[in-house]
DNA sequence: CGGTTGTTTGAATCCGTTCAATACCTGTGG
DNA sequence: CCACAGGTATTGAACGGATTCAAACAACCG
């Protein structure tokens, strides 16, 4: 499942100008019918290894529309009624949970070719706030047709405990960072994790642009924006990034991962 | 799925002598063939609400056996090969995550009723520690045997897609205990919760047994033990709740939510 | 252009850690 | 039975990393 074939091609580096532009044509329509997942360039991140032809037709009527999200606008809010489960197209997002008391905290951020609110599916109503940060596109999957594809289809239904434990593991990595790790760990592995996603997406792994500020940053890594600014700058006089901004380039990845 | 019909009688506040004796009997044959899910008192935790006959008769084929693990020991560990998930019958577990460098983490305590190895499906290998806090009994549940089943029993499926989502919840909470709250309050959270968890399970919420060290509550909140001993100690100062040793009896839970 | 939002850096403060000393259980073996 | 050992828990004092507060600057957008 996810289908993802959009022409995401300059996402990290590239200015908001040049990212993507196919979905601006179609502003006023933000929902449209998909292209097939059978001929989607991403479709190695988003389904199963092996899948036959008849598969193949049945998950193309199952990924049926595709939305586009602006920057800033969110694409589900905590308390939503869960329907169905996203992947990301193009663009990028961050989840955000909220206590009472009007604490937030950044569960997470998503690129092309990664998943989204699966976190709904056991209450039945999402869990989170999933914002854009860029203008953004994402696949709709109908929880309920995939439900029953994955009764019909057994590598399917693995796919989906796969993406599900996958998210499980992912969380408790980020556990461990939050109770484990100094300021200056936390935004060393969160470098290295951007890098090492960017890169699995075909995207360059030493230099991206961050699509967050300082401030979702830290708010992900458990941390003030202060603190992310000068562990930024810290790296930066170790020789180990260099940080123009949003731009950043890693230039010793072994150094990093030292830290 | 998730069987456990032990008579799981005093869990919380009694002491090791007189906790659920019967499977000192067999210690021999740790392994043994568990009693049916279909008359287990603790269904309602484990299963899907609504089974017809037919669905039970195969539930019960499903979950065929149940296994001790003595106070200490693993029931499973990082790396071990993914094969079942587990159902807490009688005693508690803590599910620990080790980095490269030694550092530990505590991403999880489970009591009876509650579910275990989630985790190892996506990768197909555990990606955690899951050892005894006391003498404890748990459910196996072949997971390839419950794929199948959940292919066919579409209320099994939808509460195995529960049960994950519900963890990925659980853990984004934790994320945001561990990214955004003090250590006072992390403790009052920690303690409101197991008072909570061990109310459904039809325990007291008002007075319990910790079975773990301070140090392992600790290493689960992100904090040195000698913090959550100071907290334990303040929290008694201010009469919220009365902690002697690993007896815990909570007070004022209005004025511990209120920290 | 001015106003807003985001970033960097410094100085003072504070919360939690570290180090250390003492007390307390709990199970073991004499 | 008691003494003892080893792990566990409590508490104090000094320390340090991250936060808070503040100011200045850069980037962006209408």
């Amino acid at each position: 499942m996810l289908a993802a074939n959009a022409p995401v091609s300059g996402h990290p580096t590239a200015r908001p100008a040049t990212v993507v532009p196919f979905h601006r044509i179609e502003q006023r329509e933000p929902v449209q019918r998909a292209p097939r997942c059978s001929a989607c360039s991403m479709r190695a991140l988003c389904m199963p290894p092996e899948l036959s032809a008849a598969d193949f037709a049945r998950l193309d009527s199952l990924i049926c529309s595709t939305r586009s999200v602006k920057r800033g606008d969110t694409l589900y809010r905590a308390g939503d009624t869960f329907q169905s489960i996203y992947a990301v197209r193009a663009g990028s997002f961050k989840t955000v949970v909220m206590h009472r008391d009007g604490r937030e905290h950044v569960t997470g951020f998503q690129i092309a070719g990664e998943a989204l609110g699966l976190d709904g599916l056991g209450a039945g109503h999402h869990n989170c706030d999933a914002i854009a940060l860029e203008d953004s596109v994402v696949c709709i999957i109908p929880f309920a047709q995939l439900e029953v594809a994955c009764r019909e289809i057994k590598s399917m239904q693995h796919h989906i405990y796969q993406m599900m434990s996958s998210e499980i593991v992912r969380e408790s990595s980020q556990m461990m960072l939050l109770g484990t790790m100094t300021a200056e760990q936390r935004v060393a592995t969160f470098l290295l994790n951007l890098s090492r996603r960017f890169k699995a997406r075909g995207f360059s792994a030493a230099e991206f642009h961050l699509r967050m500020t300082r401030e979702e940053i830290g708010c992900y890594l458990g941390m003030k924006l202060e603190t992310v600014s000068r562990m930024f700058s810290k790296f930066q006089r170790e020789r180990l990034v260099h940080a123009d901004g949003k731009t950043i380039r890693i230039v010793d990845p072994e150094g990093l991962a030292r830290v």
